[in-house]
DNA sequence: GCATATTAGTTAAGCGCTTGACGAATCTGC
DNA sequence: GCAGATTCGTCAAGCGCTTAACTAATATGC
């Protein structure tokens, strides 16, 4: 259905159909219901079709005061997981909304005078993914707003996260149970905070186990497989010195760089290194070993961050303002023996 | 800077500067110089800074018509190689153009219907990844768009393509050269033109170079490293009947499941059955065996649309309206042993 | 010194749509 | 038959911004 250059505006379909333009933007909208008659309704809508009309966004926008956009802003959507954050929000925005994503700089927190310009669009709300109190203090005004995967922001905002506590900690009750003492801890070297809590819940599990984990075998790099497979050749040597038998992973993406470092090396995984990530990416459970993991449901944080948002924007106020989801140990091949299970 | 919920118009730092609109307008959008006075730009930016001012997009929007918003139409972001094609576009968008992504349902090609409404965003221009020439007709209309992977659309179209051909061509002769004489290939089931492109090239290939492809070994599954890996334990009882030792997969995601199908059947990659993938995402190089595959310059292909794009937005015709990017086939383990080469 | 440029700034007409206020017609109930 | 309720529609005032056209003041050329 070819149209002409210019754009067919609701006038063009009153004229149409003989009615005015607020009877146009009644139907168009949904809201005829006991404001316009059966048969108008039927003309307009037979106009709007004839010239293939669909209302502008930007007049309406600016007209209500209010854009049907919810913006997902994002520091990095290089991880696969994050593919089914946005499966779990499209499913429970449907129509309503038009989901669209702002990329910021990969690998860091959000940045606000970025969002902010976006701001200018009048979105009807914000899903905003691992942001930090700063970056939310920055935004400022009181827009409809959801944080997903941050667990140390102000208690007032709403959000959802993962229990990654109880995820750091059935690692460290894994490693124990296999009777390891030593362990190193391979971390990101992101300014996110979901990184700081895996560690941490890392190192605090450790302790309670009663498993040391020497400062100094604590080291961080980016989020990348080959950078960490080249961090962790270099570090091996002086772990292994230390005794270290278990490894854990700020991510899985780091759990693929030391398996591919540890071939290099001749080193076996898991009899010589137990290695353990975070995230669950579909390629975990496939690799050679397969990375024990553990699984953090994004579909579903997805879906409660939309559903939360979606209860914001229809007036009602969440009756839980921040959730945590459920996370689980997948345990594979890179750290118990395949058949040893 | 905590803000008043009052939205701070342009009207307001009028006021607060003493000038008019029109001038705080010119300030706002760079466009002062031989037109408003040092002086007066001096207060205008005071008053910006001070009040906290942002140009409204909505009113910007629809008083010139046109936003400086570019969307890039994906119609599935789970594959790691997106992200670096999106890199690519906003390294040469910057800071003039807001770059948003729209995602459609995961597989598919992208929905018209969708980006219509979009549409009613007056994007400044559109990116669309591996559009059929239907997506494109239904649209209609003109305004700035590039294809991004998208080999089978109209020429008039600008669009920027990867040498899927080359790519496995040379995926042909590297098995060709390593004596396979009978191959399979696992295609994806998905509407995109960019895999059927990769099937035929495959095929045609295959009989330049004697290597027979019997029908009943072309199989095809959604892209998912699971699914993947179901199906060829499936068929591999069947194609290795065949006498099948070679085996293409249309996306690395697809050689990842085989290579975990293997493992289970005990079947020895590359001895028993070569493989090889196009895309080769960061897991291919890592994985054990490593992944022989086409390796695409997502980045460069990102980069180069939105360049077009550019052109196309500042009213120069771009020069080459289709291009296409060189491929490079990278040999892993996968086809043939490593230390081998 | 005067016509012509140049510079600085303003006015006001939209851009396309929504919606509260209002009017007219039709329907109730008694 | 009529007051009051109900139904159907339109009017018109914005929403916040941009920009062509215009005015005014100052600089320039000869």
């Amino acid at each position: 259905m070819k149209q002409p250059a210019r754009r067919v505006t609701a006038a063009m379909v009153a004229e149409h159909a003989g009615v005015s333009t607020a009877t146009v933007s009644l139907v168009a909208n949904g809201k005829s219901s006991g404001r316009v008659s059966k048969k108008n309704e039927e003309r307009v809508l037979e106009a709007i079709r004839e010239l293939g009309y669909y209302v502008d966004s930007i007049g309406s926008s600016l007209a209500k005061g209010v854009s049907s956009l919810v913006i997902l802003v994002a520091p990095d959507i290089s991880n696969p997981f994050f593919a089914k954050v946005i499966t779990g929000v499209r499913s429970v925005l449907g129509n309503d909304y038009q989901l669209l994503l702002s990329v910021t700089d990969a690998g860091l927190s959000p940045s606000a005078a970025e969002t902010r310009r976006l701001l200018g669009l009048r979105p009807a709300g914000l899903l905003v993914h691992a942001p930090t109190q700063e970056f939310l203090d920055d935004l400022a005004g009181p827009l409809p707003l959801v944080a997903l995967d941050a667990p140390r922001i102000d208690e007032s905002i709403p959000a959802v996260n993962m229990d990654v506590a109880q995820g750091a900690e059935d690692v460290v009750a894994h490693f124990a149970k296999l009777g390891h003492t030593k362990a190193a801890y391979l971390d990101a070297s992101t300014g996110t905070d979901t990184l700081t809590v895996r560690r941490e819940a890392f190192l605090a599990a450790a302790q309670r186990y009663g498993i040391e984990v020497l400062p100094s075998s604590i080291d961080s790099c980016m989020i990348d497989v080959k950078v960490a497979s080249e961090l962790f050749e270099q570090r091996w040597d002086s772990w292994r010195a230390d005794g270290v038998t278990a490894l854990g992973c700020a991510t899985d993406n780091h759990a693929f760089g030391v398996l591919h470092a540890a071939r290099k090396l001749g080193l076996d995984i898991p009899s010589q290194l137990a290695v353990a990530g975070f995230d669950d990416l579909p390629y975990s459970a496939t690799s050679s070993p397969g990375i024990t993991s553990v699984r953090l449901n994004a579909t579903e944080m997805g879906r409660q961050a939309a559903l939360k948002l979606r209860e914001i924007l229809d007036g009602r106020s969440p009756q839980e303002l921040q959730s945590t989801l459920p996370s689980s140990l997948m345990v594979r091949g890179s750290t118990q023996p395949e058949g040893a299970r």
